[in-house]
DNA sequence: CTGTAAGCGAGACGGTACGTCCCGTCTTGAG
DNA sequence: CTCAAGACGGGACGTACCGTCTCGCTTACAG
């Protein structure tokens, strides 16, 4: 993912980028986001301020590059089986926000681009459009294999998905552990739980 | 709700608390979050710096208690109707999120307490606990009605209800309205989906 | 003289005034008019710039207002000798620009403030001022003794002192000594002026 | 006269050299003496910053050869007649501080000089040596004539001169009128020389 | 002709200081 | 005696230039 937030062309990035973004991410493990000024960063990388302002026009958009690299977005294999694909797609999310800078750093970055609406659809096709492209790919091999039902909100599924996840780590602390995953996963999988505007096809609780 | 981060004794309160608690909510709606600052609320409150610094320990402990106040956590009443009650608990949670302030300031609070594990103990117990209460007893109601399996994990519904709101508002942009709301209750009412250490009972994937 | 260009007024003054011009002098003693900075000298006083830029509002009023603290200005005692007179008035200039640090900073100072008509004139009444009228009050001792012509420009004696004086130390480093100060008298009292090395006073040319 | 300042051989002049000593006097007449960056001139000269620090080792350099090039110091001719040869001598060097370039730039030049005796003598050699040879020789031929005493100081008198007029310039403001100009010429030649506004009343040359 | 190296424009780079904003603490003076 | 007003030491901001350093591109002379 390539320096989407910085404001250089594509070819003539930074020359000292990765150098940057490493320090960024250091100081933000050793020493946590409030910490994570621009000069603490360029301190770190052994930079001066002007570079990392040449190229990223606020802490946020550096923050977004430093996270974009190490947010998981795999593709998701084609297994043969629907629920193992399911639970690879929740683990990766809860990967995503186990890892301690991401859990620490992505809400205050998600909050902090609330009210510039540019930067926050920047945002969400960095972090989310690829993962979850990936992820619906392996949605919809499970409804071709007649495991999912034909009309299920792939959306939807994401959100409760991601969204569970990211409450528990955000507000309640609640662990973030297999059992979770199974329970998320089925959610999707079983009975007629997020089908839109339907009247319980399969359902016989 | 009595200033629970507040650091004075709930009897000798602050003599001008709501006027700073007001000022506050004045500048976060008039200036976003990032200019909420001490100097400004003081300013707005028409207070000194020290008088807000007497009995609030940082900016977050003053947000806080001022989001505190307008933090709906209504019990649901008895209306014998199982699903509707869930409606109005999960239009509660959207209520909250819908408000502008709450959206703009929760997660940057949350963010910002992650690192203090102690005020971040405060923060769920002020803000969630009561509200959490009050929804659980109407899925109990459900229960006992017959409405809701017996064994329904309550904190995980209110996780899915409360994160996938929470999601929307902060990483999607989606709309919160009927449809999802329906959705979310329907998660819980209809199927098998949310039952606890399960051994999946007549699924054969 | 109290903290002319500082936008202090009279009485509220800094409360580390003296702190801060004596630590910009320490500055400009020990390491030159181009290292003193701001930053320098808030560091050297163990003051906030804040605390600085509070008070005066550039580098040029707050060393203005440092050096007006040690520029010579005195009034010159009736001695009942106009020559005597003459002569401390000289010597007096010529202490001014002997000083180092005056030296170095003066005509630093004077010339950064050239395009700024409204500073210049707070300079000149600050500096100038007190110091001129002192030494006219002398020349006019002598005149009414009947040792100086009754039409003397004293303001031109004035700038023929102090400028060939400055001119020296500014431009041809040529020494500012005995010699010299009594040719700049010998100028305002006797004719022919300019001649070097000798004792005859009033000498037919 | 060649670039003194720059450090290239007399040969090899950099290919530019007009092209940026122009540039440097446009962007001094345009925006004033602390806006006389090396990256202003290099912009306003169409030239990498790089040429200009291949040639000049300081913006002092650079601005010591911009002005040495509109530097009067021409030649006084031999009219016969000392007073009007004086005058010519006192009229060029107040034109010169009169140039609004000249009198902003040079006691900053100079006063930024003065730490650097090595420059500072080159400073002198250039601008100033010149000039006082031709001066003097004016003086000298004034001697010859007997219009001038046999011992006059020359130094001090081209002191004096060009002290008064920096000064007026640079500190009281006070015009350089040819009042003046007649005033520092009949300071030589006469006494007793500073009564004002008068028809030289002993005088008949 | 043509290669090749010096001179050049452009501007990235590590830095320093700027002048501002806000922090959290301390001091003062009016009611 | 309280408390608004705000001075204080400090840290980070984002900007402007500094002087150094690659980059390719002329361009002019040597082969």
């Amino acid at each position: 993912m390539a320096l989407v937030f910085s404001s250089g062309s594509a070819t003539s990035g930074p020359r000292s980028a990765s150098k940057i973004l490493n320090a960024a991410r250091d100081v933000l493990s050793a020493q946590g986001y409030p910490a994570l000024t621009i000069e603490a960063v360029a301190a770190a990388a052994g930079v001066g301020k002007t570079t990392i302002y040449r190229w990223w026009p606020s802490k946020e958009a550096l923050v977004a590059d430093a996270l974009a690299e190490i947010f998981r977005a795999d593709e998701i294999p084609d297994l043969g089986d629907t629920h193992a694909e399911l639970r690879q797609a929740v683990d990766m999310t809860i990967d995503n926000y186990t890892n301690e800078d991401m859990a620490t750093a992505l809400p205050a970055l998600a909050a902090s681009l609330l009210p510039h609406p540019e930067l926050m659809t920047r945002f969400r096709e960095t972090f989310l459009h690829r993962k979850r492209e990936n992820i619906a790919a392996a949605l919809h091999r499970g409804i071709q294999r007649g495991d999912l039902p034909d009309d299920l909100d792939t959306d939807l599924v994401q959100d409760i998905w991601a969204g569970t996840i990211l409450y528990r780590r955000l507000m309640t602390g609640s662990p973030l552990d297999t059992d979770l995953a199974e329970h998320l996963v089925q959610l999707t999988t079983k009975a007629p739980p997020l089908l839109p505007r339907r009247e319980s096809p399969r359902t016989s609780r």
